[in-house]
DNA sequence: AATTATTTGTGAAAAGTTACACGAATCACT
DNA sequence: AGTGATTCGTGTAACTTTTCACAAATAATT
């Protein structure tokens, strides 16, 4: 389990959600890489290669006990904690994010939300009170965040980024459309949906 | 210009994205594939030969005209001529998209948007009003429309999608957290925040 | 005009990823 | 107990992607 190829790692999240479907929707209790492939349209070795860096989880005959590789997958992903995430921005996006009910069952909870708009400061969200971005540091500190969901524009993602990463968070997922500078300690994920479109047009004939 | 593949062709909206801001933000004219690469943690190497799949648009002791370049990606992508897009759901995430500004200036305006709750069909949507999904068929027929954004919840995701395959739809971008089964020439690409997240904790420790 | 610095486009090498195919284990059924 | 069907885990081959490194073109400087 030396190091696993980063590919592989992002499959294993799309496996996990394949798999509680089948558990709770088809009330399934085993399947097969086959049957998985088939759901997901990926083919069964490489389910069965990607498994294999972690360790024999299935019976040959049988397949996979979904309960214990979902077990093991919360294990390996680290999932079996449930991780505290600071929301930056309370526009649009941070609304449909702070309402999301998606989070908690696999793993995470929005546990701050913080804006610099006085108008949004004091709000109540879902529950959660939008804090002051001066107070983004202290509190991330205080609570061991180390998860966050940067939701505001552009122009001011790398100034918060770079205050993210001094308060100690590793891992930041950007709905900002912009790339973001951090030291290599620290996740970053993406998610612009121009870029997905823009994508997929190459193959529309116009 | 045979068949490039399709880990490039998810490049260039990035380069792109990146080039109108050094265009805009930075006022440049020029840049290098290193000056790029470098803003995007991306080999130089890397992006000339991306490029090289579609013809030669640099000068050798120059570098990339922004602007030329710029407009030979939009050709590329085929983004000259401005996409509608109808956007399904008008829950949390729909409202948010909707609303959200960043689409007209890269290609695409969302038309029109649907809902199968009554109260939220007939709702004022910055501008849209919330159309009944019984509806959905006929609209994007008659404008024609080939990208869809799904913003529904999971149960329903399958079989709105294969309503949208049989209108005539060629992409989609799938917000629901589940896998979607379409013909081969249908193209789809995927937003589940909670998937991003759960790559990024296999890097942290618990 | 000659020299030096910069930068592209690209063939070839290296590295990374996926698919194939098969032995071994298990199960269902006679 | 034996037979046939199923399915895993994995070594190897095939394929894909990235990196290297250099000739050629251009620009800047002497
Ligand atoms: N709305 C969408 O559907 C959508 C989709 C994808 C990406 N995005 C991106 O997500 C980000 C947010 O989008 P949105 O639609 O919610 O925008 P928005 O304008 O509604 O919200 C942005 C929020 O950020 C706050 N903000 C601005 N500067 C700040 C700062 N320095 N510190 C703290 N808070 C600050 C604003 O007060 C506002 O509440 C943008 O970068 C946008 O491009 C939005
Ligand atoms: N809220 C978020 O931040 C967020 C983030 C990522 C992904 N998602 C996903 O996006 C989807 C929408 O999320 P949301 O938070 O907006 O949920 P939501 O419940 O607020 O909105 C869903 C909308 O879909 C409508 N709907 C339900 N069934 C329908 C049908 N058959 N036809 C037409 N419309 C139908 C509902 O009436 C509702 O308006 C979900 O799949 C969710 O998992 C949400």
């Amino acid at each position: 389990m030396v190091d696993v190829p980063d590919i592989v790692i992002g499959r294993l999240p799309i496996y996990l959600r394949e798999l509680t479907r089948l558990a709770e929707e088809e009330n399934q209790t085993t399947t097969s890489s086959h049957e998985l492939g088939q759901r997901l349209g990926i083919s069964s070795a490489q389910i069965r290669k990607d498994l294999s860096h972690f360790g024999e989880f299935g019976k040959q005959g049988t397949g996979y006990h979904i309960n214990y590789l979902i077990e093991q997958l919360r294990e390996i992903l680290h999932l079996t904690q449930e991780w505290p995430v600071a929301l930056i921005g309370a526009g649009y996006l941070g609304h449909a994010l702070a309402h999301y009910d998606g989070f908690k069952p696999r793993g995470f909870v929005i546990t701050c939300v913080f804006d610099n708009d006085p108008r949004k400061i004091g709000e109540n969200l879902n529950g959660l009170v939008v804090s002051d971005i001066h107070d983004m540091e202290s509190i991330i500190q205080e609570k061991n965040i180390k998860i966050a969901i940067l939701a505001t524009p552009a122009n001011t993602a790398q100034e918060i980024t770079d205050r993210l990463v001094k308060a100690g968070v590793k891992a930041i997922l950007n709905y900002a459309p912009i790339h973001l500078n951090v030291p290599p300690d620290v996740q970053v994920s993406y998610s612009d949906p121009v870029v997905q479109l823009q994508r997929m047009t190459y193959y529309l004939t116009p």
